[in-house]
DNA sequence: AATAGTCCCAACCGCCGGAGT
DNA sequence: CACTCCGGCGGTTGGGACTAT
């Protein structure tokens, strides 16, 4: 693996980046596609990152547009064999399943960012559907179940981080307490925030709450709330998925709105750090209400 | 600083329904 | 009709992160 220091322009080259524990990983759309190159050197006046963040630890990245980076992997499209894969036998677990003749090795267990990037790489040239075969031609050794999920509750560009707000909270609890369990319904309105998310917001803060039977007076809020009717109707209205339009965020019709990120096609927007100053301002300032 | 307890969430599992054959 | 494959969903859990002592 070739290491070549290279100082570059952030200011023009990123285009959406994702974090690791150990380094932070730009991803460059360049060629339509994705390069690995790993942040080295930290550097000085950080600025908070703020999304899209897939890994847990926050770092910071520097505002300076002119930062140290190495280049990991030259080559413009990535592949398994080119990468060694972090923690290979000691996180994951492997298991083996025979396919055919041969034996392939399906990973299981946390997602690596080499792997993270092969998946976003893949998708942003052939984009997604199709899981089992994706997860093939795409060199992955992960079941098709498993690059979906990791897809859509974590590395599509438009997966909102940070704390859930008080609105949420409150549409969340108003939309439980009508649909129940039903995840991804609920995660409908809520844009950029996941079924998975959601669930594990409910069962580890709203249902905990609950059972401290901690008295929770939200009636009143959520019937203030934009777009959050009782009314039966609306409810049909939002059964239907090809009707269903967001609460928070959607477009038209006064709900609240949140930041939007720029969450279009990969390949068709590329996020600068600019982008990522005004998601920042514009998320500051709704979080401050 | 070390340890124990708790919290949180990413990722797995099993099930179900729809589409295709 | 029966079977397979796939996508989607809700429930569960292992383990890292965090907090209290």
């Amino acid at each position: 693996m070739m290491e070549i220091p290279i100082n570059v322009d952030v200011m023009e080259i990123v285009s959406s980046f994702t974090r690791h524990k150990q380094h932070g990983a730009f991803m460059l759309n360049g060629n339509n596609a994705f390069t690995n190159i790993a942040l080295h050197q930290p550097a000085m006046s950080p600025i908070p990152c703020l999304t899209p963040s897939p890994y847990k630890t926050h770092r910071n990245i520097s505002s300076d547009s002119s930062l140290c980076l190495t280049l990991l992997d030259p080559s413009p499209v990535l592949s398994l064999s080119s990468l060694q894969m972090e923690g290979e036998g000691s996180v994951a677990s492997n298991k083996l399943i025979n396919d055919g003749n041969q034996e392939a090795e399906v990973r299981k267990g946390p997602w690596t960012m080499e792997e993270d990037l092969i998946l976003i790489n893949y998708i942003s040239n052939h984009g997604e559907g199709v899981w089992n075969n994706l997860a093939r031609s795409a060199g992955l050794n992960r079941t098709g179940k498993s690059c979906r999920l990791r897809w859509l509750n974590y590395l599509r560009p438009d997966v909102r981080r940070g704390n859930i707000t008080q609105q949420e909270q409150l549409l969340i609890m108003d939309l439980h307490s009508r649909w129940g369990n039903r995840w991804s319904k609920i995660a409908r309105q809520l844009p950029g925030r996941t079924d998975n998310e959601i669930k594990n917001y409910w069962r580890t803060r709203i249902q905990k709450r609950a059972k401290q039977s901690e008295p929770m007076d939200f009636r009143s809020n959520v019937e203030a709330c934009p777009g959050s009717s009782h009314d039966d109707g609306v409810n049909d209205q939002l059964s239907h998925p090809a009707e269903e339009q967001s609460i928070v965020g959607g477009g038209g019709g006064g709900g609240i709105q949140l930041p939007q990120f720029p969450c279009a096609e990969f390949t068709e927007h590329i996020w600068t750090l600019e982008d990522l100053w005004l998601m920042q301002s514009a998320a500051d300032d709704y979080y401050m209400i």
